[in-house]
DNA sequence: ACGTAATTTTAGACTTATCTAAAAATAATT
DNA sequence: AATTATTTTTAGATAAGTCTAAAATTACGT
């Protein structure tokens, strides 16, 4: 039997909470996470535990194994190659593609992926600067720093963005900040730690540390 | 309330069901239609019915309302531009789309159909010969028979196909035949009402009634 | 460490879509 | 026209996913 929809978006919601340390996820994590209550998370979970894609103990969180892990990395390489589609080939804009991308993401059919990619020409990151899993699995790393990390009179190349809201990516677009941007530091106020920057050596904007915290860069 | 993907198909088969007479549908000829039971049928009739999207009166069949017509032609341009989209583009068979494409025509977003139409040129067939219509719903109709209306001598250019299972795509595809293919008529056998054909001018086959009825050409 | 707060789980109810089996209505046959 | 056959609807049950409210467990604070 085929996982269905909400089943997938468990296993997507456990993979990005423990994206990063690995650690057990909590039930009212995953709940808040989508919308839902930890009631419904609590049954969810005992489902996936007994279908094998996570592993549970009554109290103590929810980690994904391995099957898991891959439902997740699967549907991450959907959902990115679908927003290249989207961005690329159909002129969206970066702010305009999640929701989207969150329904084709589950269409199940490695052929057609697959072929999308080489339509795509194999891209290697999404219009947000997500890499964008091979068909092994493998994400291409890449070493970036926040825009934050900067120290003045560098200067920083846009190459992803965490946040990828509307509103957030909305506020880019009227900067004229894209993937490929120069961001150079001007000025860095201590006090709240915003930063005076100016944008493709042409406007200046002042960030606060919370756009900044935002903006993946790689040094020029 | 967004109509959900089950309401959706119910509506599709409505359509396909009544597309030629315009008569009421039975309660029977939808269930065996999305393989299901009677019981179901009726259930989701009256579901459709109170929503506005079909007509209908206990014991004597279902009509689509303006508003259900409009949601199935939204749903079969879709269907057919997603069509266009895997075979032009991702280089799948004719006789492997349909399926995707099945689940692809649920995503809606009149803005991303729009981009996919423009992306794809406005085509006005799918690869199956069948025509999209257009984003006020007008199909555009073109003068076409089949293969078995044609006299001996005539030669006919395949514009569709009226079988779209995957074991009659194959069959064509085994002996070459595409749209734009000509096919000769060399001789009539009065018995079975088979036919010798010739095709594209060189090799010759016998086709069953069967298949000269699932032949949609032009005159050449 | 003991009581309180927070989290998590369970229990029971609700919704959607489905099914089987029985009842009702319509159609067909002699 | 009456009986039989077919079709359609109803009734009741099931499964998936959700919720609220209550119970159980774990964590925290003094």
């Amino acid at each position: 039997m085929p996982l269905s929809y909400t089943e997938e978006n468990y296993i997507k919601a456990i993979f990005k909470l423990s994206e990063k340390d690995d650690q057990p996820v909590n039930t009212n994590a995953i709940a808040k996470s989508i919308a839902t209550t930890a009631a419904s998370v609590t049954d969810m979970i005992k489902k996936l535990s007994e279908k094998g894609f996570v592993y549970y103990e009554r109290y103590k969180g929810v980690t994904l194994s391995p099957e898991g892990k891959s439902v997740a990395t699967q549907l991450i390489r959907n959902h990115r190659l679908w927003e290249v589609f989207l961005v690329n080939k159909l002129q969206f804009g970066w702010d305009q593609v999640h929701d989207l991308a969150e329904e084709l993401e589950h269409i199940k059919s490695t052929d057609l992926i697959n072929r999308l990619d080489t339509f795509l020409g194999n891209p290697k990151f999404d219009p947000h600067g997500d890499p964008i899993p091979n068909r092994e699995g493998k994400f291409t790393l890449r070493n970036q720093t926040t825009l934050g990390t900067l120290l003045t009179d560098q200067t920083g190349i846009l190459v992803g963005v965490r946040e990828h809201t509307t509103p957030f990516l909305a506020y880019l677009n009227g900067l004229n900040i894209n993937l490929g941007t120069e961001l150079k530091i001007i000025e860095r106020i201590q006090f709240d730690r915003s930063v005076k920057v100016q944008i493709n050596g042409k406007e200046m904007s002042m960030f606060t540390e919370q756009v900044s915290q935002n903006l993946f860069v790689k040094l020029k």
